[in-house]
DNA sequence: GACTGGCAAACGAGCATCGTGAGTGCCAGC
DNA sequence: GCTGGCACTCACGATGCTCGTTTGCCAGTC
């Protein structure tokens, strides 16, 4: 028997299986791929993918369709990468290109991830420890309050109201401003944090109180964990197309959507390039029969991931490539800010 | 025939309706409403109901539903005031009062509101026009491009890149920081666009384009348009609750619900208190099926609206009972912050 | 005049039956 | 190792039936 029938065989269910969506019987599977063999012939191939759990059957009289591990193999193995049209590529550039800061490109990543893929799409903000201190501002909201603002390199801006232990005078807010500024400019955010702390001991001692705090803030600030906890969804209506069953399949995947800590442990740790989590490999157990496709975006100045959330029973060519384009993009555009 | 008891007929069939998700038939109706009369006589009241319009068959031999008009007038004449239970008030003035910022209000508004009713939760972003100005920072990016950072007293920061005509100088850029300051600072955003625009004459002539263009930019940013666009969705697993047909209802909203002019229309303009726009109310007719209660929220200082979305056929009393206390409560905190 | 009890008629939901067709597994033969 | 053939399985759709619910109406009663 040959193995490399075997395969494709397993290559040509997969694909067909994606296509409509019906499991797929072995004369079918002659009829539309010319496999060079009779339909016996791959009846015993299917047995043999099925005992070794690539494939499975909904029922005794019924076509075979893909485990998980038939479509991770395929994957892994079978599928050919399917280059974007130009039309999708100019669509993708065209779009993003028209991006007007980085709340934008988030936000217009989202639509067309959602749109070209037809399934959801998960962007995270970029992170920002790599980008550097553009500008730090101090403003006096009342005698105890103040709010910090930071602006990045890459163009973010974050804020913090701060309340502090003891009231704080005009004098010793110009001097925090005029002490901080000149040590955190252009100075990674990572960095930053470690700057400021430094400043401390300069201060009079009977105002290093107040100063703590606010730097504390300010250093926090720098370290921001909360944007990258920022997450976007967009294109849940094309859940519709994921399967009829509403209670056991949409419900919990809208439930997981809505939960940043379940989304951030979805799009992981995007390594190198494009990630695909098959079914189980996603980690979350109440999300069976879904997949995820992600990837790192971004140079170094504004790394994190995004990525699709879809069926099983997806286009993983089109997808991967998609989202590898639109990543690609993405970081292209941040870079360039 | 009384008419009383008829409107009690379409009372008790609005909530039964509600309960149970089932049609409501006379004999039901009798056993479960101390009514005092035959389930006859209930069924010559509900043919009146039906003639009326006010009740719809699904089919000849099953029970009634209440039509649109059914539920506005259950609104709008016969819905008893449901008062909060303490817990869920203490609820939600818990949770909403551990906010950190006007991001995190919102966030956790649409919790709540998601969480209570069961429904989709829609909040939009407080607007700013009516509040001041705290701060306005200028800053360098490169020889041509300037940041525009705004700080309001609601605490929100809004951001601007601006592309110049021609190069701006450190002079000029302090020189129109000094000038900005002093003028706008306190000022209410809708007044203060028209104060730096009074600023422009006072520019060297040469220097007047660049300028013009920076407080052309300014102007733009203190009444911002697309803060007021901002809204923010939660709750869309509830819709799993919303009907076992997913192409035709559920799909629709989902799709409606990633569209901010669609949002916006469906909050639309809530005047004083809680609004309810029953099916075709809405004006989008792809909705068919939904209504949507909304309250404006907030004080002078930061006005908007929220509310949910949900089947026509929900607990009113309880879910305008609820968007109603989160209105209250968000406005508060926003007062306060 | 308003209400009631009774009754025929309508009709969807649920269930059992049954034929059809797609698909499998296996075997004997090439 | 591949093929054609054949018996077997089983979901699916159509059909027909019963059952229960509900309606609409009418004649009778207070």
């Amino acid at each position: 028997m040959s193995d490399d029938r075997r395969l494709d065989v397993l290559r040509a269910i997969v694909e067909d299986y994606v296509a409509t969506q019906e499991p797929v019987g072995s004369r079918a599977l002659v009829e539309r791929h010319h496999l060079g063999v009779s339909s016996a012939t791959i009846r015993g191939d299917m047995k043999a993918l099925e005992d070794e759990g690539y494939l499975t059957q909904p029922h005794t009289s019924a076509g075979r369709i893909p485990t998980d591990k038939g479509y991770r193999m395929f994957v892994d193995r079978l599928a050919t990468v399917k280059a974007l049209s130009p039309a999708e590529r100019r669509a993708i550039e065209r779009f993003l290109s028209e991006s007007v800061d980085v709340d934008d490109i988030v936000q217009r990543s989202v639509r067309v991830l959602a749109q070209l893929t037809s399934q959801v799409a998960v962007v995270q903000y970029p992170s920002l420890t790599r980008s550097t201190v553009r500008h730090v501002e101090l403003v006096a909201l009342d005698a105890s309050r103040v709010l910090v603002v930071v602006i990045t390199s890459s163009g973010r801006v974050e804020q913090r109201t701060i309340d502090l232990p003891s009231p704080l005078g005009d004098r010793l807010l110009a001097d925090l401003r005029a002490r901080i500024l000149p040590v955190v400019l252009g100075v990674r955010l990572s960095d930053a944090a470690v700057k400021v702390a430094d400043l401390i001991p300069a201060f009079d001692p009977e105002d290093q109180p107040v100063v703590a705090t606010v730097v504390a803030t300010l250093a926090q600030t720098f370290s921001d964990e909360r944007s990258d906890a920022r997450i976007v969804v967009g294109g849940t209506s094309n859940l519709a197309r994921f399967g009829a069953d509403f209670d056991t399949t949409v419900g919990p995947v809208l439930e997981a959507l809505e939960e940043q800590v379940v989304l951030l442990k979805l799009l992981g740790e995007a390594s190198g390039g494009v990630t695909v989590r098959i079914g189980g490999e996603t980690g979350l157990d109440t999300l069976a029969g879904t997949a995820v496709v992600a990837s790192a975006y971004g140079g170094d100045g504004s790394r994190a991931t995004l990525g699709t959330v879809g069926p099983t029973r997806m286009d993983y060519p089109g997808t991967i490539a998609t989202v590898a384009a639109v990543a690609r993009y993405v970081g292209r555009m941040l870079d360039d800010a």
